[in-house]
DNA sequence: CTGTCTATCATTAGCGC
DNA sequence: TGCGCTAATGATAGACA
């Protein structure tokens, strides 16, 4: 009853797999957790195996939000130096459209604020979780836009006509 | 000398915890690698710490957009299960929320299809489950629209001036 | 299929360069 | 600071319930 070395390869037989794969997720998620509380770390993984219908997130869904967001707002220097993927990846499209949106922005101080508090409800908080503070800040936001915009053009429409 | 129980607290002296960190790190790493050998499994790992200026992403940039963009684009129904508003409390305050968006909609004809479409993209699919696609969509617009804007305010500003 | 047990291997804290 | 070393804790394969 000798134990052997581990030998790292595949595991064809499937149940052994399962159960292997189950023991040694809960021990990297241990590791995972002893790192973050002792170095104060942040980070988050995500893992998709065949045996869970869902993937799982560590440390929790929102932590991961949080740190892929983070991730993907890097300053442009360090976005640049890692882009690595031809193919145009989640990055390289979220890339593309903020420098659109970054962009405009910077041209036009009249919309600055409300495309500045969405960008950051959007990207800053990460995908997917947005809180009812914010959809309400962004309602509230459109709002006023639309009633600025709405009189600066009847402004100017008057100004014109009379 | 004997060896103490590991104290799995923050380790406050500032070299003990980069050493600490370093030596887990690359246990972390090993232990990873060999599940993902061992079960076949797609994951991946982002890390920021302290020391290192840039973020750990593990096994490869590649693979980690490539699971996080899986992760992100999941299908409607997955994510769905995934995001419960417990307290039901969610819809009501989107209604009400959404009411004022629509009211505007309606009385400035020059934003509708943006507005349109944000309503859509907030209101039809809830809360905290927009996907990528739906952020696109979203950037899009609002750079549109503030172009748009932009151009017809030039227009009556010439047409005023000269 | 999942949990418990335990002999064994694997990781790593503490130390000295 | 970051190695190499080594003893002690920690993880886990395999057997069993």
């Amino acid at each position: 009853m000798t134990r052997e070395k581990v030998n790292l390869a595949y595991i064809s037989n499937d149940s052994a797999r399962r159960t292997t794969f189950r023991i040694r997720k809960s021990g990297l998620m241990k590791k995972a957790q002893e790192i973050m509380t002792l170095c104060e770390i942040e980070a988050c993984a995500i893992m998709f195996s065949a045996y869970d219908p869902e993937p799982i997130v560590w440390p929790s869904e929102l932590q991961a939000q949080h740190v892929i967001s983070r991730y993907m707002n890097m300053s442009p220097l360090e976005q640049t130096k890692r882009l690595v993927d031809p193919k145009g990846f989640t990055r390289q499209m979220l890339e593309k459209t903020m420098k659109k949106v970054t962009k405009k922005r910077k041209e036009n101080n009249e919309h600055n604020q409300m495309t500045q508090v969405m960008y950051q409800c959007l990207y800053g908080r990460g995908f997917g979780n947005l809180t009812i503070g914010d959809l309400n800040k962004m309602s509230d936001l459109i709002s006023q836009n639309l009633g600025e915009t709405e009189r600066r053009l009847e402004f100017l429409q008057r100004r014109h006509n009379g």
